[in-house]
DNA sequence: GTGAAAGCGCTAACAC
DNA sequence: GTGTTAGCGCTTTCAC
């Protein structure tokens, strides 16, 4: 460290010409070839490297993106965060990555921390939306995809997908395996995804079910909340079906420590399809929602945003698509083969 | 999106003062009570919030430190990167992950970006070291904190631990427990933690024990490497020694695919200690090199290089750990619980 | 095709 | 305590 860097004009000096021909040289428009290889020759002596600060006052443009959510932990957004970052760098720019906390108001905090202009966007994926968040979002200065709720009706482009049918699909296939006797685990009620897929449960499972709400979408409080789903049921339950990946793979571990097998005596799927269930044991039947396909559309929609300045709110959906592993049906599903990429 | 923000300027003219006053109002240094009233009165007004590449311009400083690792998805780096934001953040710096690829090609090339002055430091935690890359390391404008190998006699701060006595560490535990037939999986050799691991099992294991090099410190690598080293050894192996968790899990899915139970049959460890280990069935018994005490050390170190300016090289490093769990003895371990924090 | 000069938003001397 | 001014490094009119 502790070299001290070159600036344009010490570039220009050195070559003997002006700060504007150095500038457009560099740049390779509008300067003649000889121009161009002595300011080129004049760079490289000197090791210069344009400073990313500079440039970006006057482009009013810092090249960063944000990315921002509840839990970086979680592999839903670690998956988010890959697909952001393979469609976003090669056009140049960098993914800033922030955490939200799990609360609507520090979400807002950080969304108003836009203002400061660090970024040229935000990607968000809160886990509670309340109308304040929404009148944040929607008075940056720079263009914010939200990841979860459609929110087209409030001029905010989105990337959102249906997890209600994901449920559906997850009770349906079990049905099929003719398990009757179904508990659901979920999260939080007053979240996104809580809410979406409490509904998706309750349109397709009739009445009787077991339903336990778990603290978090988490592997502890779904063995927790799994604990109290398996106790509280009258009859013996003979399918889990979790909110997320992390509360099924909880929940398998309450199913063990009553000494029963999964998928024989409790079969569970999960949901969000996590690069986690495919390397669990069992592997993970699990209601795919796209993250990989989720954060590429919301990086493509903000590259649209940020760089043409096409400032038409977007919104694309992502359909849910069940991958049936070992959970639910022996065997199947092999180790990191299935499941859609 | 669309309101368009307003500059220092701007809140001055409104409230009739000058810039000068204006800033040091808000910063609350040297103004009078009746004018920082009056300023704050006015930006408020006006919606103010400051400029951040206005601000780092003129400090010559971003508030920004990079977090660079070959593959986001390992659960090690997660962890590393949770640490590395927990104490940055409460400082003001915003941490900007980036990934390295894994050649020492890619991240030499990550390392001459900073360069451009767009972080303010980076951490970076590199899978190849060449000495390109360190002369690379030791020539930035900025102070680089590297987690893995101890850099210290080229001046460049580090944190490392001992992987070599920790694979030493499960070794022992594995004899202790009667087992004398092992096998070592490990990643690529040409890697900082591929070598130092080859390193330690050479240290402690005596001959004739069954070796294979997976191509990646991957699960699937993991999967292809066990069933060649489970196909190679002579005699039935009652022990496996993996180099990380992925690796180790894969191991376990190896096993299994040969009917054989895990620990009774064959005992498997890891080693980083993941979250992924902890969640996992049978949990892992792991070697856990603190990547969390590692993440925060190196934020610590990077805290003090880039508030202070005080350009020491420094070193920290952490002990490895044996965490027992289910997947070497039955029934240790408990889920969540056990391993440290 | 090239140079001179303005100015992005901010902070920190420096004078008063 | 307050105002005036310079300048961080860069791109981009605007003349020539």
């Amino acid at each position: 460290m502790t070299s001290t860097r070159a600036t344009l004009m010490q570039v220009a000096e050195r070559a003997g010409v002006s700060l504007a021909s150095t500038s457009r040289a560099l740049h390779g428009t509008g300067a003649s070839p000889a121009m161009i290889e002595r300011v080129r020759a004049a760079a490289e002596e000197l090791g210069y490297s344009p400073d990313a600060i500079g440039r970006s006052l006057r482009m009013k443009k810092t090249f960063q993106i944000a990315f921002a959510v509840a839990d970086i932990g979680n592999p839903v957004y670690v998956e988010m965060m890959r697909a952001i970052h393979e469609v976003l760098d090669p056009h140049g720019y960098r993914v800033v990555v922030m955490s939200t906390g799990d609360t609507s108001t520090s979400t807002t905090e950080l969304v108003r921390s836009l203002n400061s202009g660090f970024v040229d966007g935000m990607i968000v994926s809160p886990l509670r939306t309340d109308d304040r968040l929404i009148r944040e979002i929607a008075g940056t200065p720079v263009p914010v995809v939200v990841i979860g709720r459609a929110l087209g009706e409030h001029g905010i482009s989105s990337v959102s997908t249906d997890s209600a049918g994901g449920i559906g699909q997850a009770v349906r296939h079990l049905c099929d395996l003719g398990r009757s006797r179904l508990g659901f685990l979920n999260g939080p009620l007053d979240t996104t995804p809580g809410e979406a897929r409490q509904r998706g449960f309750d349109a397709v499972a009739g009445e009787g079910h077991a339903v336990q709400i778990a603290a978090d979408f988490t592997v502890a409080a779904g063995l927790a909340g799994a604990r109290r789903l398996l106790a509280s049921a009258p009859e013996r339950l003979d399918a889990i079906v979790a909110a997320n990946d992390l509360l099924a793979i909880g929940a398998i571990h309450a199913i063990r420590e009553l000494g029963l097998s999964v998928p024989d005596d409790i079969a569970v799927t999960g949901m969000d399809d996590t690069e986690l269930g495919r390397v669990f044991h069992p592997t993970l039947t699990s209601v795919s929602l796209g993250s990989t396909e989720r954060g590429r559309a919301a990086a493509q929609i903000m590259l649209d945003l940020a760089d043409d300045g096409d400032h038409d709110a977007r919104h694309i959906t992502v359909g849910p698509e069940l991958i049936v592993r070992g959970s639910t049906v022996p065997a199947a599903g092999g180790l990191i083969e299935g499941g859609r990429r």
